[in-house]
Parts: C-alpha cells; structure tokens; sequence
DNA sequence: TAGTCGATGACAACCGATTGCCAAATTTAT
DNA sequence: ATAAATTTGGCAATCGGTTGTCATCGACTA
C-alpha cells in the first residue's frame, strides 16, 4: 500500500503536499477546505480524504498572516493566582474554544503599563481581547478599544462593550443584612485605587448608608491579596466597627485569619462579608458570607460579545453591556452585632 | 512637523515604512532590528529612531512564519481550575516572560485525547511545549517529545525531560507521622488511573507500609475535584481506618467538609493528610496536614530546561531530570489515632 | 445551433518578516 | 597606487496559506 504517496518526510504536509497528490492546484485545496461551495464535491471528497491521509494541519501563522485573521483571543487577568479569575477563565476558554478560537492568557500583574504594553502586544497577534478588571484609565480603555475588537468586564466605559457583575446591588444587600443584625458601625475594606469595581462599590455603598442613616466608612486601600487582609483586621479592630464588608474574599479570608490569631471572635466579635464568593469562601473558618454571581458564565458571555463584534453576519445587534446577577449567600461569617457597645 | 512622514495611516507599522523612511532596504532593516552587529552602526541608530518614531512593533505572525520560531510555549494543565496549577502558571509565565517568550495555556480538561490534539495543534504554533502532570501513555509521551520539544513535569518517562515533585518521599515522611501519632489503619485515596503520580505515590506508600508493618489500603480511584471528598469520606469511615492520606488537597478538603456534615470529628476520629499545599490548605478547618513543594519554582525550573533545549549554545549540558523537594507540613487536621479500637 | 451564464479551478499577487547570496563600498595590506 | 580582505547593504526567494482575477468548460436558453 501506500505506494503513492511521493515524499512522506517527517515533515508536517501543507497544503501544496496535498495539491501534489491531488493534480489539482493549491488554491484550490485552500478553497476545498474553507469555502467547500466553491469547489466541486468530487475534488474536494479527494482533497478532504488526501487531506486526512496526510494527516494536514493547517499552518495558523500563515493563515493569520495572509488572511490577517488569527483565530486567537487574548484574556488579560490582572492576577492568575487570584482564584476569582479562575471560573472566569475557564468560561472564556470554553467558549472560545467551542467556536474554535483560541485563548491567549496574559496575566498583567495588577499593572497599567504590563496591561497598556499586553494590549498593543496582543494587537498584532489576537482578534479581539477582553478585559478583566482593568487598571487603565477610562481614557487608555476607550483608545484601545477603537483600535481593535474589545470586551471588558467590571469597566464601565461608554462605548467599550462590557460585561458588568452587579455586586454594587449586592452590597446594598449585603448591608441590609448586617443592620438587620443589629450592626451600625460598618467599614468598607477598600480595593486598589485603580479599580472601577472597588470605587462604584463604594459609591453605592455611601450612598445605601446614608438613606438608612448607619455609619459606614471606607478603609484602606488594601491590595486584593490574602496577606493584606492582616493590616485590613487590624485597621478594622482600631476603627471600632462592629462588620467589614470587603473588597474582595481575598481580604476577607485574610481577615478572617488575622482575627482569630488576635482572639477575635467572628461572628461573635466582628461580622466579615466578602465578595466573589471565590474557590475557598464555603471551606474557610468560619465560612464566609459573600456576594455570589455566575462568573464563569460572566466570561462566556464576554466571549460571545466579543465573537459578535468579529462575526457581524449573524443576525442580532451587538449587545453593548451586560449585567451579571449577584445575590449574598449567607454563611457564618455574620452575626447578631455584639451587644456591649463600646 | 512630521513632514518627512509620508503615509502615517492607522495601519500599524512595518519594516517596509521604516526602510522606506530611512531609504534603505527592508531587508537591512530586518537585519538592524534582529542582528545589530550586520549593520553599521549609523544605519541602525537611524533605524532605531525611524522604529520608535512610527511606533514599530514587529508582527509576531510573519516571523514566525519566515524563521520558523514562534516565540510561544504551550503549557498544558489538565484543570485551570485547579489551584495546585496557579502556582505552577505562575513561574511558567514569569519566567517564560522574562525570557522573552509568549505562554500559550491550554486546559486540556483531564482527557488524554484534548491533551493529545493540544500538542498536535502545538506544533506548529510553539517552539516546546511544557506538559503538566500528562494524562498521556509513557509510549504516546515519548513518541510526542520525538517531534517537539518538550519538558513534563511529574511524569517520568525515560527519555523525556522532567520535573518531578518527589511526593513519594513526603508520603514517607507523612505515613511516619501518622504511625508515631498511633495511627495502624491508614487509607490512601488515590486520583486518576490515569495519573503517573498517583500510582508512584501508591507504591511508594505500598511498600513503606509493608516495611514498617502497618496497614494502608489504597480506595477509590476519586477524581481529583473537592466534589469527590465526599465518596472519599464515606469509603474512608466505611472501611474503618483512622487517617488517610489523600491524593491531593481538593479531595482532602472535600473530605473535610464531608466528614464534618456527618459529625465525624477530625482529628479527633480521623486523621487526614493532603498534598500539595494548595491555596485554601491553611485556611479549611481544621487547616489541612499536607505535603508543600516549590511548585512556582517547578514552574521556572521547567521553562529553563526547555529553554535550554531550544537554545543549545548556552554552555551547561541539558539536564533531564530535575527533582524538586517536597516536606510534611503538619497542621491541624491530624491528630493521634482514637484510642477506643472498633 | 449559436449565445449566455454559472460553476469550477488555475495563476499570481500578497501578507511581513527572515536569510542566502552577491555586489558595492570601505578598509587594509602590499 | 593597486590589489586583497572586509564590511555593509540590497535583491530576491521563501515560509504557508488567502484571495482577486480570469480562462475554461458544460449546460441551459433562445
């Protein structure tokens, strides 16, 4: 058998090998494999079948080169290691790759210049990119997306498509939840400073507290890391709240940590409420009360925004925002408000 | 200003605008950019200002299509979800960045064959690829690295350079602790068939106990998700024995939480151990007994010795094999054996 | 039977770089 | 001053596809 086969080197075949063993040329097994219509169904059953004896993979460098398409998409996170973006990542991977897509993963290590220099990186060599979390300015992010397809998510920039995770509703509920406890001196742990997700929250935040007229205070920043939870206990146990809601779980299980090394009881001391409802939040001790949303679904949405943009054909108009429920699950991080005021 | 800028279009620039803008050749400039010595220096400095003026970024696509080099590693893991992973992603990228080089991260969903068309597709997309605790036969593995360069990481096939996180002899250090706390019927709840470590460690672990005259039964297989702890408990109570230790910190922690839903007292009645040390270990409760490796280091390690294949000049033979040191790090959740015998 | 049209496939330019080869320019040696 | 040895820089091929243009062919229409 395989007597026709010319020259199987180890070499991986092109499409021109396989021009050569069909007589035919190679635009035309080009066009058999991506526009079949163009080309007769019995040359192309012949390219398709010498396609797969020849175990043809298609060279994506030079597909994207000539047809400047690249079938990639990058994802900028600003921390991998923060298990708040592992869902989201794992929903962007599954999306793209089931539209046959594949994801570029860029962690930006919370920094607007590794992000501002991954996007013009990423332009060259991805479609389109979402935005996680990001550090740039309003401004950046409104540049960067005329130049080249963008989603985000938690930036709410007009005219950059985003996906939006409501924790700012959350946080009103979250703050029901503590004054229904009987709490009336609450502290906001704050995130970075660049955040947007950090300073609507507070907003929000602000505002809820003075029409239910408690004291809420913003403290901090923290940076969005376990470690900081430690200085974030200790600024909360000087200001003499009773509860914290946080920036994130991060903190929170930071915190939480911190406070029990100090003897501080929780719930019975200090109420800690957390955010993102994060890989850990439901095993910590105690477990943790936190605002909850479909981030993994957040990210596949993303996606499909995004895919929107690059495949305008499909029918629908681009949706250019989206927003993501969140709900507070209760766990045992909250409490009664000690009853000794001090 | 900016008189001599002939087409300063939107279109990002190329080799061509700069020589075009210098009045010399593409090629001379390929050469200024890429091989400084080839140019006399003049030249170069002029083509350098020429670059940084039209904000020159080299298109990755086209090199790579012209001298073969991508410039990308892939590094495979089997569940981004995975916290044991974040750690291991981490080095990789960082030093695959400092290096110079783009990390192309595939989840390839615990499936062999995912991981199998990962690396197919790989080919032709990146220089080497890095293979994180490989679902693939030894045979499959070795015939792979044939084709590519590659770096496993705890996967030790002959023939195939490796990282290996020496867990066996953790499980050593961590069956001699739970035998000095009293403990005589140990459980081992093992992980994927598939998974070379589990089956190293297991026998390991198999022979260790014979040595030293105690019972350890292997149970499962469990799949290695903080869903599965819960059979592993349930498999653990029912066949009576007073610690196990556990494939890794998920499943540990799933059988935490499981055992702590049935009232089943840790450690008071049971002895848990973990590997890995994951995020989450220290903070579960009670914070999990397990065995802590350098894993970001592993990570680096791994992008050095596939760097090093790549670039052969560098002094310093290739090594193949690279051995990372694990230890017992004992919290919580073990104890001594319960004195009352069933 | 002549004329028209759609389907099909081949040719060739092109994407943006790299790189082998050669010629011109410059330096060095004689 | 001339020849030889070096630099230095340009031409053109190449990587592996995509895509616009055009010739060919058969079928259908009039």
């Amino acid at each position: 058998m395989a007597t026709t086969q010319p020259a199987a080197v180890d070499r991986p075949a092109t499409i021109h090998d396989i021009a050569a063993l069909c007589g035919v040329a190679a635009s035309t097994v080009s066009r058999a494999l991506s526009t079949p219509d163009r080309v007769n169904i019995r040359t192309r059953q012949r390219i398709e079948a010498a396609a797969a004896q020849l175990h043809y993979i298609p060279n994506s460098q030079a597909k994207a080169l000539s047809s400047g398409r690249t079938g990639a998409v990058g994802v900028l996170v600003p921390d991998i290691t923060n298990p708040f973006y592992f869902d989201l990542i794992r929903g962007t991977q599954l999306q793209l790759k089931a539209a046959g897509y594949t994801q570029l993963l860029v962690d930006t290590e919370e920094s607007d210049e590794v992000e501002a220099s991954a996007v013009e990186q990423l332009r060259k060599s991805a479609d389109g990119i979402i935005v996680a979390a990001s550090r740039l300015s309003d401004d950046a992010l409104l540049a960067a997306a005329k130049k080249m397809p963008m989603v985000t998510i938690n930036s709410d920039v007009s005219g950059v498509p985003a996906v939006l995770i409501d924790t700012p509703s959350a946080t009103s509920q979250a703050l029901d939840h503590l004054i229904s406890l009987g709490h009336t001196r609450i502290a906001y742990m704050a995130g970075p400073v660049t955040s947007q997700s950090s300073t609507r929250r507070w907003s929000t935040l602000a505002g809820a507290a003075e029409e239910r007229g408690v004291d809420v205070r913003s403290l901090g920043p923290f940076a969005p890391k376990k470690q900081s939870g430690a200085a974030a206990a200790d600024a909360a146990v000087h200001s003499g709240v009773t509860a914290c809601i946080a920036f994130n779980d991060l903190i929170a299980i930071g915190m939480l940590q911190r406070l029990r090394e100090r003897g501080i009881r929780v719930p019975e001391d200090m109420s800690i409420v957390g955010c993102d409802d994060i890989f850990g939040a439901d095993f910590c001790n105690p477990p943790l009360t936190t605002m909850a949303s479909p981030i993994e679904q957040a990210g596949r949405v993303a996606v499909s925004m995004l895919l929107a943009q690059l495949n305008p054909l499909a029918g629908g108009g681009i949706r250019s925002r989206s927003l993501m429920p969140t709900h507070l699950t209760v766990r045992g991080s909250t409490g009664p408000a000690p009853i000794v005021q001090r």
